[in-house]
DNA sequence: CTCTTTATAGTCGTAGTGACTATTAGTCGA
DNA sequence: TCGACTAATAGTCACTACGACTATAAAGAG
């Protein structure tokens, strides 16, 4: 309780945040990473943040952290989640750190060009996010549960989407986050059953790589929710 | 990110849990408080909570504060949920503080004998747990959501039962949080139709306040997650 | 052309569910 | 002891959503 003060001895805490920075570059889930140049973990790779500064909030941090790494004038309207915060004790072997993590999704990906304190930021696929520092692993897990169930029940896939997309690639977001496979006819029908989750751009076709018929062009709606949800085929359902 | 130690200037926090103590006395949602006996908000109530110790993690912290608040002697069994951190600049007149809070679920309510430092706490009723001190009502909201809406797909509303209990109390579980009345028969085909949801107590029946057919007692099952979801006949689906 | 590729349209059967009605098993009050 | 009342449980019916399909349209490649 917080009329505790004058009985504890409140020992002081570093308070960071910790960013998953997730996108997709040619079908696969990447996340930007940075190599760490010095100990502890020297030469490993790890997610990206830093230290809160005094005067702002976790979230302002995160975003900070975020333009910075990135390199990305506008991260504004960029999705930026908190996961959850980790609190172990052993968690940093130097000092205790309590660590705000959030998950951002990112449509395109430029290049980072490490404009912070990193040694070097890159993207790396997701499944080849090695062993990272600390209990980063766990987080970057954690980012990607999460991310997955959110697509269940709202409209964020489209924060991996530029501003027009097709519904291919809007369904190859979903396949590529959940790692299955869906049936087109039925996940078009579903996304255009939902008033709000996506609004066609009129006239505009697209080609999706060259060949097939042109695929028509839409926006991300105004919606945020989906009522009923997109449930992903999951390891319920089956026969056990 | 972790390897500026040197560089920033990291400011010490002092870091707290929050819990949002929930349970169900006479069919009304009620949320632990207790009353602050200093400055700031001297007089209002707060959720309970406390200081992070050197060498707990904050769910473990949040483990002992609800030992502490409650009285209880068994809280290993309780569902504690880590809800979000709040670290707003301002969110503490005094010092910089930066708080996680939780989520905590408890079947029956013994009344709380102050254990703690708190002045006084109580089981309030969650409408009229007025306007509480620091941003405490909006921890308050964000923990009364988030367990409605976990409510959608696992079976967290055994949580709020005792032992053993029967399909009418459940419902009045889900009506009490989520807010709406549900469907008798629809609610049962549900629940039994989700194998490890509940699971019978043979040869029980329990009269639910003296009046009408013996109710059937079940127990909460194994299973933690619920395929398909039991969505709350929500805002959406109605005609707009 | 015709083959391949991708988008789009539509069909069919079934699980899940909302809105009901009917029946059963108790208590309470006359 | 006999209804009236109450609450639990059983069952019906229609409609929606969805999984698994087949069919057609529109492009490029050869």
């Amino acid at each position: 309780m917080l009329q505790g003060y004058d009985k504890y001895a409140h020992e002081p805490f570093a308070v960071t945040v910790d960013l998953a920075v997730l996108t997709l570059r040619e079908g696969a889930l990447h996340v930007l990473l940075v190599e760490r140049g010095q100990e502890p973990y020297r030469g490993h790779w790890a997610l990206p943040g830093g230290f809160l500064h005094p005067d702002e909030s976790a979230e302002t941090a995160a975003r900070r952290e975020l333009a910075e790494e990135t390199g990305l004038a506008d991260v504004s309207g960029l999705h930026l989640e908190q996961l959850r915060t980790y609190s172990e004790p052993g968690r940093d072997p130097r000092m205790r750190v309590v660590s705000v993590a959030f998950a951002a999704l990112l449509p395109d990906a430029p290049e980072p060009h490490g404009g912070g304190d990193a040694a070097e930021a890159r993207w790396v696929p997701y499944d080849k996010a090695g062993p990272l520092a600390f209990d980063h692993d766990r987080i970057l897990a954690d980012a990607h549960e999460r991310v997955g169930a959110k697509f269940e029940y709202t409209c964020l896939a489209t924060a991996f989407c530029p501003p027009e997309f097709t519904l291919g690639e809007l369904q190859q977001v979903y396949e590529t986050v959940w790692g299955t496979a869906l049936d087109r006819p039925n996940f078009r029908r579903k996304v255009l059953a939902t008033p709000g989750f996506v609004e066609a751009v009129p006239g505009a076709a697209r080609l999706t790589g060259g060949r097939g018929k042109p695929a028509a062009v839409y926006r991300a709606g105004t919606a945020t929710a989906l009522h009923p949800p997109l449930l992903r085929p999951s390891r319920e359902g089956r026969p056990a």
